[in-house]
DNA sequence: CAGGAATTTTCGCGCTTTGC
DNA sequence: GCAAAGCGCGAAAATTCCTG
């Protein structure tokens, strides 16, 4: 299980927060200060290594080695450890949805909800595993991973019973510059050319098509309950009943929603200081579907260096 | 205003499963 | 057999910015 709570101190450190609210939609600006804590990605590792736990230990039973540095008789170890050694675009994703995790268990969003992350479901990845199982019976394959399908993070907000009465279902994105047209593709989708009239349109498959596309119950949950089920069927009965119940094919006792979307990235010099990527002042137009909305913008400085310092540091 | 530097935008690439 | 979906990066082209 996840269980290690936010490193609250260096993330006060690490950011400045300009969170707003209006209505069901909640906006929260994180900018990077200008003096980050010195050992910033030490003090996150725990976090990180909290989060990938239970994927490295399945995947480590799913592909017959062992991926612990200690164990012995395995050759190119170093090369194997989950999720070191995942190429840097898949490392970049896995970020987002960490961090997805690690700023709603830390801020305040739109509701006031207290929310918790019981585990992250990164053993669904399942290009993941085959990516591991294919590198550790050939180490000269390079390769990129393939995307996992689905909301790329969930979170609940139980009741004091342990009864789930909300959750929160993420789309997390890295990029590496977040500049305007950046984030425009990544709302609204790539641009296309219409094949009889010539003109170009954006595709519409962005992040808002994602979000609208409102299923009830998104699989995740699915996927979340039997987690829970296999790793603390005691600790969290309460909280599985009322899966149970929401997931019925069958009157189904619907669980209320909040959206979150967090834009991750480095800044880029287009952009002022406090600026916000997503207009805050109003619900964003392009988003239709009923519940809460609660976007975060974490905008960096040489994010990638941050993410390789931690993702080469995890479990070493 | 020219000319180069800095930045942003555009386009193509990688990878695997699924569906027409 | 090919396009689309999901995760992004990186090189080249286009634009904007700055200085003499």
């Amino acid at each position: 299980m996840h269980t290690c709570l936010p490193p609250t101190d260096a993330i006060e450190e690490w950011l400045n927060c300009y969170p707003s609210f209006k209505g069901s939609y909640g906006h929260l600006l994180l900018e990077q200060k200008e003096d980050p804590p010195p050992d910033l990605a030490g003090s996150l590792v725990p976090y990180f290594e909290s989060a990938h736990e239970d994927a490295r230990k399945y995947f480590s039973e799913q592909i017959g080695i062992d991926l612990h540095p200690d164990s012995d008789g395995v050759q190119n170890e170093a090369e194997l450890l989950y999720p070191r050694c995942l190429p840097v675009s898949a490392r970049r994703g896995l970020f987002g949805e960490v961090m997805a995790g690690m700023l709603t268990e830390q801020y305040t969003y739109i509701g006031k909800h207290e929310w918790d992350v019981p585990i992250f479901l990164f053993r669904y990845h399942a290009d993941v595993e085959k990516y591991l199982f294919d590198l550790s019976r050939n180490d000269t394959r390079t390769r990129q991973v393939f995307g996992r399908f689905g909301s790329d993070f969930l979170g609940l907000c139980l009741d004091y019973e342990g009864n789930v009465i909300r959750f929160i279902a993420g789309e997390a994105k890295w990029r590496d510059k977040l500049n305007a047209g950046t984030i425009e593709t990544l709302m609204l989708g790539s641009w296309v050319t219409d094949r009889e009239t010539g003109e170009r349109a954006r595709s519409g498959k962005g992040v808002w098509f994602e979000v609208n596309r409102d299923t009830p119950v998104p699989h995740g949950l699915r996927q979340l309950q039997r987690l829970l089920r296999e790793r603390d069927p005691g600790g969290h009965s309460a909280a599985i009943l009322s899966l149970d119940k929401a997931l019925a094919l069958r009157n189904p006792v619907p669980i209320p929603r909040t959206n979150l979307i967090l834009i991750a990235g480095n800044d880029v010099p287009s952009r002022d200081e406090r600026m916000s990527l997503i207009p805050w002042q109003e619900m964003p137009k392009e988003y239709t579907a009923p519940n809460d909305l609660q976007v975060v913008e974490l905008i960096l400085k040489d994010g990638g260096d941050l993410i390789d310092q931690i993702y080469d540091t995890l479990w070493s």
